[in-house]
DNA sequence: GTCGATTTGTGCGTATGTATT
DNA sequence: AAATACATACGCACAAATCGA
């Protein structure tokens, strides 16, 4: 069905979890279709190498990641599949980009403060000093979550955006409501990273997930900075696209 | 010094593992500067809430990386430091990106065939049908392995890209070796996954680690594509910057 | 409906790796 | 350095479910 495997020992990562990787890894990149029959576990365990308890565990493990499901007597079958397309360009806008691929999107506030601004966000909102207020918030997609985000904005300029966004699950509305009618992506970094604690319980994924980290800065219309944010995605259900035709 | 850290047991990732992967996280995210010396072993133990004893077989896995550097009576310092950054617009030229970076970038052709064009490839090269010239290689910065990709080229439009590619270490020569004087970034897309075993041994990675996967199509001057590639950068090594301002 | 073949589910014994004390 | 506990991986055997002949 694919091609030959390679397991490595005594790296400290068990076997049953590079296996796992692997077939997480085939089907988020499309190799293998939603519903597809996967080898029985005994051809598995041969093409590894491993015993077939081992395989078994990787499907365990996957199993509870609800990307494959055993039925006993008939199979293994892939119980997933296609990734979400975040598009970024300069009007980026969470629910706007999905809504084409899904049926609703949500916005949670999951906390918010008053701060001092650090310096990597007091440099990005091109603030000498001040304070800003950090809001944490999660973003589901027909209810699964997609990505969690930490945003911080100038206190002066938008000091009820914490509240606002609580009411309205969005950004756009919240800086609306500050008087703000228009936002542009300024930049955007993109890295990747294993997932943290706490971005695997909001974002329900397992240990070794792997996280894209979209470091943005968007500006108002007279290019001043107004949100500096950190969006993590789970990068086994989304990426992330940059048209060049569009963008500038 | 940092946040305070977190490991799941019984994730099929060791301990040892778990703090490894955290403590190269803060030194290619730049919270720990190259020279800095760590804590004592024992401070980090409690900190981690793990033996010491795990403490160590992280550091000795780090050691033989080259990350960390320790010294018998003075402690364990920082070897390894500050990530890459791949800034990608219209015109993406690899070594050009990096060049205000690295003192030499260098690329290497790894395997070459002439195939019949992937359903995928067709379709991004705009082919109905017809053979592609497909390239492997891998990319260094000053030696260290920070990318390997897969490109596909029209073998009608490109005959000899292989064999330019080879003697250049460049796409922007072997195509204008094939009269192909300028070509522009026409879309980008962005994922991340676990390394696979080839990835592993070409990036010099080790089981468990992260590459982002850019996806991009090249097109000439009119518009027609030229190049379908599928690049894998070392995440931990590099990050990717959209910079709005310029992209279009 | 029965039978055999196939496939997943379960149990047990053993050896090695991991983590703590 | 050693003793302990548990997770991981292997090997063999058998039970339970599914499917087609």
């Amino acid at each position: 069905m694919t091609s030959a495997r390679f397991i490595t020992r005594n790296s400290g990562v068990a076997i049953w979890r590079q296996i796992a990787d692997q077939i997480r890894g085939d089907i988020s990149a499309g190799k293998l279709a939603n519903g597809t029959r996967m080898p029985p576990e005994i051809e598995m365990a041969t093409r590894f190498a491993v015993n077939r308890h081992t395989i078994r565990s990787a499907i365990a493990a996957l199993t509870k990641e609800g990307v494959l499901r055993a039925e006993q007597g008939r199979g293994t079958f892939v119980a997933n599949s296609k990734k979400l397309t975040y598009r970024i360009g300069q009007r980026t806008r969470f629910s706007q980009i999905l809504s084409t691929q899904v049926r609703e999107t949500r916005g949670i506030l999951l906390a918010h403060r008053r701060e001092e601004a650090p310096v990597d966000v007091a440099e990005a909102l091109n603030m000498l000093s001040g304070e800003v207020i950090r809001i944490d918030t999660m973003h589901t997609a027909d209810g699964n979550p997609v990505s969690c985000a930490t945003a911080w904005f100038d206190a002066a300029r938008v000091p009820n955006v914490a509240e606002d966004y609580r009411s309205s699950g969005s950004i756009t509305f919240a800086l609306k409501a500050a008087g703000i009618d228009d936002y542009l992506r300024k930049s955007t970094l993109i890295a990747a990273r294993h997932a943290e604690a706490e971005e695997l319980r909001h974002l329900k994924l397992s240990p070794g997930a792997i996280v894209l980290v979209a470091t943005a800065i968007n500006v108002d219309t007279e290019g001043h900075p107004i949100q500096y944010s950190k969006t993590r995605f789970a990068a086994d259900r989304l990426e992330i696209a940059i048209d060049n035709d569009s963008a500038g």
